[in-house]
DNA sequence: CTGAAAGCGCTTACAG
DNA sequence: CTGAAAGCGCTTACAG
């Protein structure tokens, strides 16, 4: 054994001291010179970029998080079914926006799915106090979130991809499902539609009862009834509750669904019941993916811009991991992807 | 300013320091306790493990991963077009099987998505250069993959979630297409096929070689004939090299299309073109998902056992980061998951 | 069984 | 502009 630390296979690391003693500096100049920090002079400077480079050095993480207390890395927990989140593109999208940010800041994400819900809440905390994370982006805003007071009290910074906006000090993506509400209310007006349902998901969702809150209240007011009935994002139980509305007396002659399985689901379901889509009954779902541009019918479906929202979203948590604080930005708003599954009433 | 060193916001963190002196023993001694390691009585591991049970100790990764050199952190880097990640529910799968065993084990998952391929090697080099994690997972082997050697030469463990078996000593997870192509040439030479198409993903991917190359043999043995078209498994390529099978005089009774996009860009074009699917032709995808499971028919697919590969990538990954070395092990094999998109010849 | 001490690889006041 | 030194929070031989 010669020389060797501890490490055995892994190929002699590059350190600053290392770095320090070929150039015959110091370590803490070495340091101001990698950091860009005053205190060298533009030729030290120089000498050590230039054989950092050469050697291929890169600061070993643990080490400038522990005295710098800075890890470069996000923490994402997501407390879903496992099969849904494999089924919901919107995570995947959402996570190649986030990753498009920290790509641009070398930064990274530290990914947790926690099938249960309870559990997330552990890793949160766990990672908190580990240092493991700069900061977190919640997804899936509850009521009374018990997330949001745990990183408050942890001291970790957040935003939350959410969609209603109390004035609590954390961080906020917000992206009101009004302009969404509009789009959609505005373009079943011009098809004529009278008399609609909503099947929304899970209710637990604070982005859910705004929804179903906006859309009544928008839709009403242009003189379109709406009914409304809980679904919970799957495709069993869209099909359950299309088939629900389709055999009673006031039927329905629009169909909004919470999101594209559920839409895939009604669409199969009217089929079935020989219900014509979309000359007897229209299709929306409420998130768009691959699901609903390759239905037949092609389903008219908000793109949320999903990908710039998760973009967006790291932006911003890095700007209030940064100092600024109680940031809330809007998300851009969504787009009506109009398909065949609409038609005039 | 009273007392806090760095953090400021940050609630104070607990440390080892802390639960020592509550105690009045050695950090030592706090650290063979939680670590379960002999040189503490009993009696005082108790003392250690409930005072930290009950300050919500968990220990600082960094330090950890400094003095340790164990970051209890895998990484996976993917260098694909960032539309097609979101889009091929292949990736969340597997992403989702690799963190049920990671919730097992308490451990990590480091996730980059770069667009563009080159940059992945740089962030392996990077990641492995700053010890942030333990090993890698690596998806998409290529010819030649550059990224296997770097990572050889970085000593860092790595598991190619791969179809092929070169004896490198790097682990792999061998999930040969043998089995699948023996499944699907069963089923097709049930049906009577005798001229089949098949449309892979790109041949850069050396698990697309070898599907290409097995089909073919395993067809041809069985007196079926093997059309063989490049794709690159996008939803366009595979309708335009559909409208191209249907057209020409030798026309395949039988389609074979490399994933799941391009299995339904083959069902719409066959709708198109007055081709009856499945009477006048059968279309199987190689890989299984909701998109195959909703189409209108259902189409037949390979069910990969994604999830479960997934997670068996993740369990070998750990073994040879622990010491066990150029591990092989088998995937389960493909299920096939018959729908109505096939039928007799 | 237990403690004092060195060390992991950085950063950061603090003196020169 | 530069260096010596302490410190971040752990782990790990090494003595008792």
């Amino acid at each position: 054994m010669q020389g060797g630390s501890s490490g055995g296979q892994r190929s002699q690391r590059v350190t600053i001291s290392d770095l320090a003693r070929r150039l015959d500096i110091s370590k803490a100049s070495v340091s101001y010179a990698l950091n860009g920090r005053s205190g060298v002079s533009e030729e030290t400077r120089q000498r050590v970029l230039s054989l950092a480079a050469e050697l291929g050095f890169h600061p070993n993480s643990a080490a400038v998080a522990l005295s710098a207390s800075r890890t470069r890395t996000i923490g994402i927990v997501i407390a879903r079914d496992p099969a849904l989140i494999s089924t919901e593109a919107f995570y995947m999208r959402t996570l190649v926006g986030i990753e498009q940010y920290l790509n641009e800041v070398d930064s990274s994400l530290l990914l947790r799915l926690t099938g249960e819900q309870g559990q997330d809440l552990d890793v949160l905390r766990r990672w908190s106090r580990q240092g493991r994370v700069d900061g977190f982006i919640l997804f899936d805003e509850h009521n009374d979130d018990p997330r949001i007071p745990l990183l408050k009290e942890l001291g970790v910074p957040c935003v939350v991809v959410s969609s209603n906006a109390p004035d609590d000090g954390v961080g906020r993506l917000i992206s009101s499902p009004e302009q969404t509400v509009r789009l959609l209310v505005g373009h079943l007006e011009e098809l004529g539609h009278k008399e609609i349902a909503h099947v929304s998901g899970p209710f637990t969702f604070v982005h859910e009862q705004l929804r179903v809150k906006l859309l009544k209240e928008h839709a009403e007011a242009r003189g379109i009834r709406v009914t409304h009935l809980e679904g919970n994002y799957q495709y069993a139980d869209g099909a359950a509750l299309t088939r629900k509305l389709l055999k009673s007396k006031k039927r329905p002659t629009a169909l909004v669904l919470g999101n594209d399985l559920m839409a895939v689901a009604a669409l199969r379901v009217a089929v079935e019941l020989g219900t014509a889509v979309p000359d007897e009954l229209s299709i929306i779902a409420w998130d768009d993916s691959p699901l609903c541009e390759l239905a037949l019918p092609g389903i008219t479906a908000v793109d949320q811009q999903t990908m710039e929202r998760g973009r967006m979203a790291a932006d911003l948590l890095f700007r209030i991991a940064a100092g600024e604080s109680g940031l809330h930005w809007e998300t851009p708003s969504g787009v009506l992807r109009v398909r065949d599954s609409t038609a005039p009433a």
